[in-house]
DNA sequence: GTTTGGATTACT
DNA sequence: GTAATCCAAACA
């Protein structure tokens, strides 16, 4: 069952959590979602739409739903959903995976990497996909997209923890993680990385 | 026109 | 620990 931008029409800390255990699908290629993030359009300093006017401008123009993609530190592309909500806008920024079908031609774009290492970091994870910019701009959501998220009957504990790799409203308890997953870019500290003795 | 910093990864 | 490498924004 593919998911609808009804989804998407929250607030970016629900919608990240929510998207913890669904599946993205890109072409041949699909995974578990197992680690996400969430920005806020308003009060959020590492946000995107905090330093950057392309970004507020990108809120107000595209629909929830929408990919919001782009390349890091010069190399690496980072792949976010618009979140639109009655009360609040932001993004979803899609951190790791657990890979699931399409994995040898994963494992062609990421160099003959192991399973674990395929989609477990938000640069990893769109090397892995085949996404780009060139995705930039285009939804999730539209019955046309070679991108989307589905479904799944996924029963599964969710840990929150502080996000990775800013400096500014880093305090601030937007990670979401799956529970005893190893396909994450970095446990919660404190969580056992295999299953305890 | 030039400078700066960043939601990262891979290799030593 | 740190090099690789590019865009948007902020100066001048």
């Amino acid at each position: 069952m593919r998911i609808k931008s009804d989804f998407f029409q929250t607030d970016p800390v629900s919608a990240a959590r929510n998207l913890i255990g669904k599946r993205i699908v890109c072409q041949k290629c699909s995974g578990i979602i197992v680690e996400t993030e969430a920005y806020a359009a308003k009060g959020d300093e590492a946000a995107h739409t905090f330093t950057r006017p392309s970004a507020r401008e990108f809120v107000s123009k595209y629909s929830a739903g929408s990919a919001y993609v782009y390349l890091n530190y010069g190399m690496y592309w980072l792949a976010n959903v618009l979140i639109k909500g009655p009360k609040c806008n932001g993004f979803v920024l899609l951190r790791a995976l657990e890979p699931e079908n399409g994995i040898h031609l994963m494992q062609k774009r990421r160099n003959g990497k192991k399973l674990k290492d395929l989609c477990s970091g938000p640069g990893k994870l769109t090397i892995a996909m085949g996404m780009s910019g060139k995705i930039h701009g285009q939804s999730f959501t539209s019955s046309q997209s070679r991108f989307w998220f589905e479904e799944t009957h996924n029963k599964t504990g969710i840990l929150t923890d502080t996000r990775i790799g800013i400096t500014r409203s880093a305090d601030l308890p937007w990670r979401f993680l799956k529970k005893n997953n190893d396909f994450v870019s970095k446990k919660k500290a404190g969580e056992p990385s295999s299953p305890a003795p």
